[in-house]
DNA sequence: TCATCCAAGATCGTATACAATCTCGTGTCC
DNA sequence: GGACACGAGATTGTATACGATCTTGGATGA
């Protein structure tokens, strides 16, 4: 984790942590000690609190008073309302994407998933998943809507919290379909197509988690017995 | 601006300077210094400098470096966009709490719309303008969804702000109507309806303001010619 | 007179110190 | 033996101190 820029720090440790979460290399409920983060990165807890207080606003880590940053465990409920507003975004910004990408987004796309699957093929599954989520944050940005984009954004990252509570083992990851359907829309232009194929995408995505009402997932020992 | 409860005083002071964005008593471009902030709450730098943080993550402050806060100035870019992340949003919200409005809620609506005409009888527009962005995400609260009524409760307070730099004077505040009308359709339990008129009411929202592409409202002198 | 440079002041960025609060183990009392 | 109370340790909450960076005003030279 080398990173002295020394250039807005907080920032820095922020986008590092988030992008640990998002490739599921620390799982939700881990505890990020002020101390020991700081430790790691070589900053003073001032820093590491900016930090912290960052990815809690964007519901990345949940902060207790006096307790200390854990990384969120979305509820059930929290995550099936994630994916609804995604619903509620996604399918229309496709379809403005596709009104408008140029040839060289394109091409970043194709690569992007090329990437998805070397990703898989070389077992990094959280890795794949990460470049999954991105490459619904690359459509927002080509349908040039900074402000949905940047929803979006957040929306994706607490997705990956939900998938790495809540994904079914026995369900494959079938993605990399949807997501050449996509592009294939995206690069014909077809905005109507592209917004189907994307809200189609969306409730698949949703019925490969196992979001059914069973308890919550345990957070550790303390609260799986009831405390 | 008596506020001593001493818990949680960091996102207290927040809500209290987000409150008079909203309410329009501190301009776009006022600076916020932290020294004066933390005097007027007597607090520390560091409780205010949180608050600021937390507020610049909503985009109603924008942070520069070595400079200072200042309560952010939204581009007509930015003005579109905000509410072209409502359209997406809001109707199909609106939709949905016509199907689970309870009698208790209705009068909730009806109490504010009520206290939006007093306010502006009693010209205080600023006041009326902060109830009217209420009354919005009281129904995404209704629709039951917490995470969309998050983010339109944000969007909301940086609608506010583009009010504030580009209303448009000769237009009246015509709101009122459009609220009596999302109101009975709501009562009525016409989701259909209320999602049209939700939808028209803010085609009309943003028609009412100026968002043409003249030069960009000056934030300083400086930025004024072209520094 | 004008441009340039530099120093003083102001403001933010970060580290550190201390206070407040919680956890958890231990001891005591019933 | 079990329940309760208390205190040591650990962790976060806040204040303060110092350093870095930017602005501003005046002095200096051509």
């Amino acid at each position: 984790m080398v990173r002295h820029d020394k250039q807005n720090s907080a920032e820095a440790i922020a986008a590092a942590l988030a992008h640990a979460i998002h490739e599921h290399r620390l799982a939700p409920g881990s505890k990020l000690s002020e101390d020991e983060v700081g430790e790691i990165f070589g900053v003073s807890r001032t820093v590491v609190r900016a930090a912290l207080q960052h990815l809690a606003h964007s519901r990345l880590v949940e902060l207790r008073r006096n307790h200390g940053a854990f990384v969120a465990q979305p509820s059930l409920r929290e995550a099936r309302e994630v994916f609804e507003a995604r619903a509620l975004l996604e399918p229309r910004t496709a379809r403005a994407a596709a009104a408008r990408m140029s040839p060289a987004e394109h091409a970043r796309l194709e690569r992007h998933i090329q990437a998805e699957h070397a990703a898989l093929d070389q077992g990094a599954a959280g890795h794949a998943v990460y470049l999954s989520g991105q490459f619904h944050v690359e459509i927002a940005r080509i349908a040039d809507q900074a402000t949905v984009a940047e929803i979006i954004t957040q929306l994706v990252a607490r997705s990956s919290l939900v998938i790495a509570l809540y994904w079914q083992r026995r369900v494959a990851l079938c993605e990399s379909h949807a997501h050449h359907a996509l592009l294939r829309a995206l690069a014909a232009g077809d905005g109507s197509r592209a917004e189907e194929v994307m809200a189609e995408h969306l409730v698949t995505l949703v019925s490969s988690l196992d979001l059914r009402d069973r308890n919550a997932v345990p957070t550790s020992l303390r609260e799986a017995l009831g405390a």
